[in-house]
DNA sequence: GCCCCTAATGTATGCGCTTACAGACAGCGC
DNA sequence: GCGCTGTCTGTAAGCGCATACATTAGGGGC
């Protein structure tokens, strides 16, 4: 015999494959005796429901899923070892995911996309779940809307490019402006250099909007484009951070997010420039790395589990009231001040 | 209508189901002009193959689980912060293994388990997946014994509790031996001080035990217990070395892992204990922190990710060969000497 | 022009469960 | 003693797909 069953089950606790079947659904409806009488027997022969079973038969899977995008080739046995941002970003939401949906009783599946082949990952993905949340650009928009008239999508991050979905962000704009403005008002800067993500992400673009406004607003003088741009790892920061030096050192670097004004630390350590005091940095993301690292960094921290956590809140909102409107929710960030804006430890 | 099946796309196209199934199980065996009407249709209705039904007529879900303890309690609405080294460690396995099922085309289901509450995590899990991995001490040693009769389990650190289990761990006990002896030897240590980890952690004991084994070889006297313990986080790092800093100072401290060490270097720099000069720190794990940290961290880099991607490889042989022999799989680690040491930057 | 073989598609069954509905049985009021 | 209620259990019908087997169409050899 292979797997066992419900009828395997039934058939030597002398009960029908319903009654198993309500011993595990609805315990309460079973006699005590005859449920104890099953468990045993199941505990015996070690059977465990089937979940394809029963989710083709309830129509639901217990599921919920989490895709983003993963640049890391898996064909490539790498060593562990240095990232991009995203990386530890993506383990945050997924990490917050996996705790809220838990508590609701649903499991996590989890699929990363490589840049290339989106199409598979759909189907893999939309077949299994009861929903699922995507970081942006992970997935086509149109992709998206097509599922999203199957069940319950949530997008993480981003701009909400499809009106129909739920949404959930961070206050980036409001973060990096507002940080931007303590710069100006606590510490008295007045030339900037903002160095900038890839040209197509949705958060550092959304950074750079509130870097701007903090400049316009304080009747600075605020540039179109970023002056350096990075791909968001220490490596892409030191370089850019070395471009920028090339030209005349401003009062103070913002960086798009933590990693690159980490790597941008490091090339002013090595060409002596004194953080803060020849030059004030700060980032974006509120990293561990951040706290330790010398001088700490001043920066924005956002809730990245929490991220996770509310996706889940909108797809099981969804999955209750299915015809509710979509709500895009934004969350709220929090200054982290170090050393390295100029405040005191 | 709801969502679309094969039935109403097979209608539409004017097809069988048969066909359906077939342009997306095995799409050259059909007509090339059928095969694109039938994936046209598709597309419009927005289907997406059923996850359940495919596994319950296929017998097979195309998904591999991953169960790891999470002392978390998800009911609290916890800020992102500092976390036990565990959190880092199990997101890194998560990745090697997410990596290496999607390369084999299976997707990753995981499931966290409270201390309190492995019986459902069992099933919820064992019933959705074709196999899984486990965290050592994650759930019940007979539970396992169980699962694993009815589908491939491979234990992932920790020892290999049950003979009958295919088994990953890294070489933890070597590792810390040759650390310790690099010290002995290279840096002329004589006299050490070992924090420890929970008692009931396997890794930390095995660590322990390779510190011994350095020290006996080397002639050197080795306590049967640790110095101090703390519990993998920095902050427990931090309590267990000023337990310490009440003894007289060995000339060198070896901490079970990099989060207790990093917390450790905190508290040695407050009482102005300078390392290496005054005191050597060494840690295990090879977390980014450690290589950013002043006084770079020397430690024992562990492969976390290629942990994860080996319990693929290693589910993926037993479903393939299920009579296969249980395998145990041990891997190595790498010295990473920094500054903490006394070696050179 | 007939037969056979292959390629393409259709037919029909079952995967293991959930659940609406039906049946059995005991206890109750009258 | 009858019917009525409520509790517990059984019966049976799918859920959406994969797949063995049957069927059909077309092509080549003779």
């Amino acid at each position: 015999m292979g797997v066992p069953t419900v009828y395997d089950v039934a058939e030597r606790a002398n009960v029908s494959i319903a009654t198993v079947s309500r011993v595990y659904r609805n315990p309460d409806s079973v006699r005590a005796q005859t449920r104890d009488r099953v468990l045993a027997v199941a505990r015996e022969l070690g059977y465990v429901p089937s979940g394809s079973a029963r989710g083709l038969a309830s129509r639901s899977t217990g599921v919920l899923g989490l895709c983003f995008p993963d640049h890391a080739d898996p064909e490539i046995d790498e060593q562990d070892g240095e990232d991009a941002d995203l990386t530890l970003y993506a383990d945050e939401i997924t990490r917050g995911m996996e705790r809220a949906a838990r508590r609701r009783g649903y499991a996590l599946l989890i699929a990363a996309s490589l840049a290339g082949g989106p199409e598979s990952l759909v189907a893999s993905v939309a077949g299994r779940v009861d929903g699922f949340a995507v970081l942006a650009r992970t997935i086509a928009t149109e992709d998206l809307e097509l599922m999203a008239r199957r069940l319950p999508v949530v997008m993480i991050a981003g701009p909400r490019e499809i009106d129909q979905l739920d949404h959930v962000e961070v206050a980036n704009t409001d973060g990096e402006r507002e940080l931007v403005t303590h710069l100006v008002a606590d510490h008295g800067v007045r030339r900037f250099a903002f160095v900038g993500g890839p040209a197509d992400s949705p958060d550092a673009n959304a950074r750079f909007l509130g870097y701007r406004q903090a400049l316009t607003a304080a009747g600075l003088p605020a540039a179109d484009e970023p002056d350096s741009r990075g791909d968001f790892t220490q490596a892409g920061g030191r370089d850019a951070t070395r471009r920028l030096l090339d030209l005349p050192l401003p009062q103070a670097l913002v960086y798009a997010n933590d990693q690159m004004a980490i790597g941008g630390l490091d090339v002013l350590e090595r060409r002596g420039v004194r953080v803060p005091e020849d030059v004030a940095v700060v980032g974006f993301d509120g990293i561990q790395l951040g706290r330790v690292v010398r001088p700490g960094l001043t920066t924005v921290t956002q809730p990245m589990r929490r991220l996770g956590q509310t996706a889940v809140e909108l797809l099981i909102e969804r999955l209750t009231e299915p015809a509710r409107e979509p709500r895009s929710v934004l969350l709220p960030v929090t200054q982290t001040r170090r050393t390295s804006c100029g405040c005191p430890g």
